[in-house]
DNA sequence: CGGTCTCTTGACGGAGTTCAAAGCTAGTGG
DNA sequence: CCACTAGCTTTGAACTCCGTCAAGAGACCG
C-alpha cells in the first residue's frame, strides 16, 4: 500500500524492515477531502495520524471564536493531540485537512497492540517524538525571539514553497497575526 | 543513590524495575550551584539531564543581548536541547541551575549503550518524549490563545508556589514580557 | 453570472516596550 | 554584625507594533 511509512521507519531505525507486511494491518488508510475533520474539539483523539500525502493542520478556536492554527502536518509527519490521545480524554483541538490528503490512522488500541507485539518499534516512536520535541523547542525559541513581522519573513525564507501552497489566512493564523496585518507586511515588502 | 529516577521509570512503565542497580552506572550524578551552567551556547549538548532536586532553566540570548527563558525543569523532568543532543551539533541554548540542584547526566553515548542493552527502556523514553511533546502542544496553545497579561495570571493560578520560588525577572523572561510590565501587572492586581 | 469566501487598504486605539531614574534587597567581605 | 555594593524591583512618560473595525476589490465555484 504505502511504502512511505515503511521507508520512514527504516530511515529512523537505520535498518531494513522485513516484517512490514505483517504490521501493515494495524494502519488504516483514509482519504480526506479539503476541510474534512479528523478530530473535533470535545471529542477524543482516537488515532495517531501519519500523513502520506497532502497537508493537515491542527487548530483550536479561541474565546473570540477565531481559529488559531498551532501546527501543520506534511508528508512523513505524525500528527495527533497527544494529551488527548495518550489519556483518551476530550481534546481542545481540531485536526483538519488543508488540501485533499491521504493518511494512515493508527488507533490508540492498535498502537498499543503493535508495540506489544513489535517492541522494536518503541524505538521508532521514541525517535519520532524526540524529533517532534526538538522541533517544539526550536519553535518556541523562534516565537519568543522574534516580532510578528520577523516571524513572517523568517517563515517565508524557511518555507518559500509552502507559503505558495496554503491560503494566506491560514498562514496568518499559524503566525499568530491577523490577515489584515499579514497583508500589510506583504505590501510593505513590495515597495 | 537516587531512587527518584527508579520510581519515575517504574511509574511510566507500570512495572517493577529489578535491574535498576545494573543500569545505575550509566547515570552520572552532579551537584550544581546556583547559576552554574550545564550547557552553553555554541557547545554541544553532551547529555540528557534528569532533575533529581532543584530547578533548571533553558534559555537563549536574543540579538539584543536579553536572556529569554524557554523552559524550566523541575524534579522528575528530563531536560536537554534535543536538536543539539540528537545530532551532537552546537546548541543555541544555555541550560543553567536556577537554584542549587542535583541532576543525573546521561551522556549521548551512554544513552545509546543503555538502550542497546536494555531495549525495554526505549518505551520509557518514548513515553517521556511523548509527554513532553504533549506539554509543548499545550504550551503553544496557551501562548497563542492569551495576551501577556492572561499568560501571567494563568501561570500564577497554575503554579502559585513556583512563582514564589523564582525571581520575577526569570518569570518575566519565561512569559516573554519585560520585568517592568510584570511589575505593573502585579501592582494592578493589588488595588 | 451571482454569491460567498479571500485579500487589501486605511483610520484609530490599546497592550506592551523602551528608556531613565530611583528605591529596595540580599549577598559579601571586613 | 554591620556596611557596601550589585542586582532586583518599581514608577512613569513616550513611543510602536499590531489588533480592531469598516468598507471595498478580487477570486473562485456552483
Amino acid at each position: 500500500m504505502s511504502l512511505i511509512l515503511k521507508a520512514h521507519i527504516e530511515k529512523l531505525l537505520g535498518m531494513e524492515l522485513p516484517f512490514y507486511d505483517t504490521i501493515e494491518k494495524y494502519f488504516v488508510p483514509a482519504a480526506l477531502r479539503k476541510k474534512e475533520n479528523l478530530l473535533t474539539e470535545g471529542k477524543i483523539c482516537k488515532a495517531n495520524y501519519f500523513v502520506v500525502a497532502g497537508c493537515l493542520r491542527m487548530f483550536f478556536v479561541n474565546e473570540k471564536g477565531v481559529e488559531q492554527t498551532t501546527q501543520f502536518g506534511l508528508e512523513h509527519w505524525w500528527l495527533a493531540d497527544y494529551s488527548s490521545f495518550s489519556l483518551q480524554r476530550p481534546s481542545e483541538f481540531f485536526i483538519q485537512a488543508v488540501e485533499p490528503s491521504q493518511v494512515l490512522c493508527l488507533s490508540h488500541s492498535a498502537q498499543e497492540e503493535l508495540l506489544l507485539e513489535y517492541p522494536r518499534l518503541e524505538r521508532y516512536f521514541r525517535l519520532v517524538h524526540q524529533r517532534a520535541h526538538a522541533a517544539s523547542q526550536f519553535r518556541i525559541k523562534v516565537l519568543y525571539g522574534n516580532s510578528r513581522e520577523e516571524l513572517y519573513h523568517g517563515f517565508v525564507r524557511l518555507y518559500p514553497d509552502f507559503v505558495q501552497r496554503v491560503p494566506q489566512y491560514l498562514l496568518a493564523s499559524y503566525l499568530g497575526i491577523t490577515p489584515e496585518y499579514l497583508s500589510e507586511l506583504r505590501a510593505r515588502r513590495l515597495s
